[in-house]
DNA sequence: GGGTGCATGTAATGGGTTACATGATTCT
DNA sequence: AGAATCATGTAACCCATTACATGCACCC
């Protein structure tokens, strides 16, 4: 048995599920929908819808209008629906993040403190903009979905967003804090 | 001018920033240091510490012992350090993370509401671990590391992860919640 | 005439993990 | 005898992004 090691196939399977498609329209409608937490190129896309109408789990209709290039639509099959539930079962896939700052940062005693607090900076303010992107998304759902029977699942990945950010911004402000009285050290003390 | 895409020779130059080691060495200590937010293994290390010894970022110098297999132990040279400086000074490279959880999460209308609060659960569970790591190991450093220069900034790692831990813990609980809520009007409501 | 948007796709390239290969020593 | 630890390394593979290639229509 060929074990899947990437979701990239079960999240078109996904965005396939909110209606048919083309490899445009999905690349169009990620920043819309799974931004935050998940992305695919072209090259992941195209050749992925196709091989999932080569297993059944999609079917492509040409459509045709003049003055503009062809699409292909994607639809979901009913195999493709139950892949889809099949996947949603199985246990989330921990990997190990890779985070460039923390890794700049463990290293920061080898260059001036105020190195580090520039990232720290940067980051603060990265995620005092997030904050104030997922406002504005919720505060849009709320109102042009509010009937969707899946918006309690897209306000879920909203909220984890905000509860990310929102620490990382106290955490910011206190290591400022921090870094501030460690370059303080550093001049006045020596 | 080739851009470096890979932060990689620059972990390793930040292991070695601690210390002359071998390649097996760094393996080893990954999961004591900087495994909580990056990762390396054999195939990246071993061709990688060949790279900076040819680039003069470092130098290898081969111990033998009897009844014991030779290891090749690099150190640092002083352009290695200066590299390090500078690639410290780089802005970071934010990168858009993908989180499997919440891609389930977002489609998690396609299935029974049980399906995502599992998912949450072992989350939950997740995290309350990690608090509990991070806590040992700050007890651990505080400790064993108190007159340590480096000591702040590894305590400003773990920070991170006990903020962000904290949160991921909070929104768990409220997104259980929300779920069980879910639950008793798809079973009680139709 | 030139930029932008629509729309498809592939090839080159990069980055990374895993499994494999080797071989000695020490512990059970 | 067999397993675990030390120690090095490579090859196969997987996954993903980027740049490139094509071409029409519309607007300035």
């Amino acid at each position: 048995m060929k074990r899947d090691g990437s979701a990239t196939p079960n999240a078109l399977l996904g965005l396939l599920s909110m209606g048919p498609m083309s490899g445009y329209d999905i690349r169009q409608m990620i920043p819309q929908s799974i931004g935050h937490f998940w992305s695919e190129s072209y090259g992941q896309i195209y050749p992925g819808l196709k091989r999932l109408a080569a297993a059944g789990l999609a079917t492509k209709k040409t459509e045709r209008k003049q003055g503009s290039p062809d699409r292909y639509v994607y639809s979901l099959t009913a195999k493709g629906r139950e892949q889809l539930r099949v996947w949603l079962k199985l246990p989330v896939a921990e990997e190990v993040p890779r985070n460039e700052l923390l890794l700049k940062l463990f290293f920061g005693a080898q260059t001036s403190p105020s190195v580090s607090r520039e990232h720290v900076r940067a980051y603060l303010a990265l995620h005092q903009q997030k904050l104030h992107v997922y406002r504005a998304i919720a505060k849009r759902l709320w109102k042009e979905e509010a009937n969707d029977p899946r918006l309690p699942f897209w306000l879920m990945t909203l909220s984890m967003g905000q509860h990310c950010s929102a620490a990382m911004v106290k955490w910011c402000k206190e290591t400022l804090k921090e870094l501030d009285g460690i370059e303080r050290r550093h001049k006045g003390g020596k």
